[in-house]
This record gives C-alpha cells, sequence and structure tokens, in this order.
DNA sequence: ATAAATTGATTGAACGTTCAATCAATTTAT
DNA sequence: ATAAATTGATTGAACGTTCAATCAATTTAT
C-alpha cells in the first residue's frame, strides 16, 4: 500500500510526457523517442509499459478523459440545485480548457484522429454522452413542467449548451481563438439562462 | 483562352487527391506516395507542381478557404435583408459542413496543425475573421438602434454564433457527433433569432 | 515542309533520415 | 541471488526529397 507502484506512476510519467510533447511540438513531432526522452527515459523502454504506440496514445486521451470526470464529480459535490449544477458542469469543463492548454491542444489533437481510430471514437463517445445525460439531468428540473414537449425541450437545450461548450472549447484550444477567457463562460451561461427563460415564460 | 493550363489542372488533382487521402485514410497516412497515386501519378512529381509537402497541404488549406469563400459570396448575392444575409452565411457554413463530409475532416485535422504551423494558423485567422466580420456587419442592422452598448451587442451574438456555428461543424466533422442535419441549421437559427428578439424587446 | 531544338510532364530509382519495434546486455532494487 | 527496470544497439520499413532519364508536344530554324 501507500506508495503508487513504479510501474503505475511510469505510465503516468509517460502519458504527461506524451501531452506535453504534442502540446508543445505537435502531434506529428510527438515520436516514442521525444516522448520518452521528457521523461528521462529512452525510446525503448516505453514497450516495456505499454504494448505500442497506439495503447499510449489511447491511454494519453483515457487520461484525460478520467481526470475531466474527476473534476466533474468533485465540482458537482459543491452543487446545491440543478442550476448550480450546471453552472458547475460550464465551470469544470471550460475551465480546464482555458487554465490547461496542454490538455485543451492534446484533445483537440485526438478530435483530428478519432474518426479514423475505433478506439479513441469509444473514448469520445463516452466523454460526450456522459456530458450530454448531466446536462440532461439537471436541465429537466429547470424546465416548466407545464411546458409541452418537456423532453423535447430539455433535449433541445442540452445539445445546444454542449455544442455551445465544444465551440468554446475549440477556440480556447487556437491559440487564436479570438477570445477572451472571461467572455467563454459568459457566453455557455447566457445562452443556458437565455433558453430557460424564453421555455419558462411562454 | 478557355481550357485550363495543365498546370493548373494538376495542381487540383493533388489538392483534390490529398483531400481525399485524409478524409479516408487520415492525415497520418496521408504521404505524398499514396496522395499522388490517388492522383494517377507518383510521388516524383508532387515537387514539379510544389515546392514541398507543406506547400501542398498548405494550397490544401487555402483551397477549402476559397471555396467557402466563393460559396459564401454566391449565397450571399441572393439575400435580401439584413437577416436574410446571416441566414444565408448560416446556411453556407452548415450546408458544406453537412454534404461535403471531406472538406469538413480536412479542416478539423487542419484544426490540430494551426498551433503549430503560422502559414497555417494565418489562413485560419482570416476565414475566422471574415465570418465575424460579416455577422457583424449584418447583425448590427438587425439589433435596435435604441439598444444600450448597441455595438458591444452586436459582437456578441456574432461571437456567439460564430462559436455555435463552429462547434456545429466540430459535431457534422465527427462521424459519431450525435446530431443530426436538419437539428444543425435549426440551433444556430434558434440561437440567432434568440438572441435578438431579447436584446430588441427590452 | 522538314528537321532540329526546346520545353514540360512524368517516371523510377536512390538518398539520407526518422520511426516503431525488438532484444540482448546492464543496472538497480529487493 | 533474483527479479524488475532500463539502456543502447539494431532492424526493417516508410518517408520526403532529389535527380537522371524518357518522351510527347511545341517551338524554332532552315
Amino acid at each position: 500500500m501507500g506508495r503508487i507502484s513504479l510501474k503505475a506512476q511510469r505510465r503516468v510519467d509517460l502519458i504527461r510526457a506524451c501531452m506535453r510533447t504534442i502540446h508543445e511540438e505537435g502531434f506529428e513531432a510527438a515520436s516514442l523517442a521525444r516522448i520518452a526522452r521528457r521523461a528521462g527515459l529512452t525510446a525503448g523502454i516505453v514497450s516495456h509499459y505499454f504494448r505500442d504506440k497506439a495503447e499510449l496514445l489511447e491511454a494519453t486521451m483515457r487520461f484525460i478523459a478520467r481526470e475531466l470526470y474527476d473534476h466533474q464529480l468533485k465540482a458537482l459535490r459543491h452543487a446545491q440545485s440543478p442550476m448550480e449544477r450546471v453552472l458547475a458542469t460550464i465551470d469544470v469543463n471550460l475551465g480546464s480548457a482555458q487554465f490547461n492548454a496542454e490538455t485543451t491542444s492534446v484533445w483537440l489533437a485526438f478530435w483530428g484522429r478519432v474518426n479514423h481510430v475505433p478506439q479513441l471514437a469509444r473514448i469520445q463517445r463516452v466523454i460526450s454522452r456522459r456530458l450530454m445525460s448531466n446536462l440532461c439531468a439537471d436541465i429537466r428540473h429547470l424546465v416548466s413542467d407545464q411546458c409541452p414537449d418537456h423532453e423535447k425541450v430539455v433535449q433541445h437545450i442540452a445539445l445546444g449548451l454542449s455544442v455551445m461548450i465544444d465551440g468554446l472549447w475549440l477556440r480556447a484550444a487556437l491559440t487564436n481563438g479570438g477570445i477572451e477567457p472571461e467572455e467563454t463562460r459568459a457566453l455557455a451561461v447566457n445562452y443556458l439562462k437565455m433558453e430557460i427563460e424564453r421555455v419558462n415564460q411562454q
């Protein structure tokens, strides 16, 4: 117990080195030799911890997904109402987009590969679905029961908000996204409140 | 006059082959040999038409940018009012996203490289700025003169709409974007009208 | 009108480089 | 003494680039 195994530690070292390399030098430049060097190791050892390069890349994407999920769980713990929960979800997603340039640009690199690597597509689908169902669960309580097509409206708003989050995430990932950090959160929150108000006051 | 030169024709052949290769096999698999084979040529000839691979890739991105712009100009010619113009802009952007899977996935691949290739960043910035200023110009006429902070509001709506468009474009690019073609356009149009209504009826 | 010269397009082979993967040898920890 | 971790050398394939050679089409000179 206690200290985590060297094996687990090295895997994380390599995953983090992989992220840093992709972020700073681009996906094309992220060879095993370069990644290993960043972790203070040599290329040969990588195969001791990962079957092949594809597995390292997959583990890296999974690592980001888990990190995001952990932040999400932690943030939701303090939320008291459905609205607070949705706002926390927005903050977590856009917060990591803004404060962790590394996570964001690695994610962007992976987006470009999702269509060609089924393993990555699976991970992406899990994250996307999780966001959608989280948003739906909370927004359901924010839309008046009297609202016609209640469930449809809920899903429409959740989908719109997650599309908006993706768009903002993309802007954050592009060095020249042309958007300020404060604006980012405001756009998402504004969209949410506008939709909620509209459907409730009809 | 008349027939375009062989040189221009071959360049387009190679650009199109480049797009098809990236779309179908992924950016990583798009080697010069593979691209040339798709155009019915061999790898060697590429350097006869492009300085190097980077120039071919840049020309490909530029090609897409121009195509998008041409469609935009054509669509705007039939628009009669500011609202029609904005709707046409939405249609052009999301239309090509939906009906041309190739364009979309190539664009997605480039997004992942923009931060590491200044030449691509420039092209991306041009497109992004052009969309923003087009939207602003039309939305300016849709927001009431009485509205306080008129120009600020205009830019807020234009930014929100272009973020939404980016998000929708991304969904269209991902094979598993979880969004239907009809929904795509509806989300953008809905967002626009909702914002306009709100600021005008205050 | 004919022949010679020139151009442009294309191929296929060769080059040096980089890469992922493999593995025997060595070092380190237990 | 044993097992695990790590290195460093090696391999074979793939890559982008370069270039000599070929050849059809075009231009120029006679």
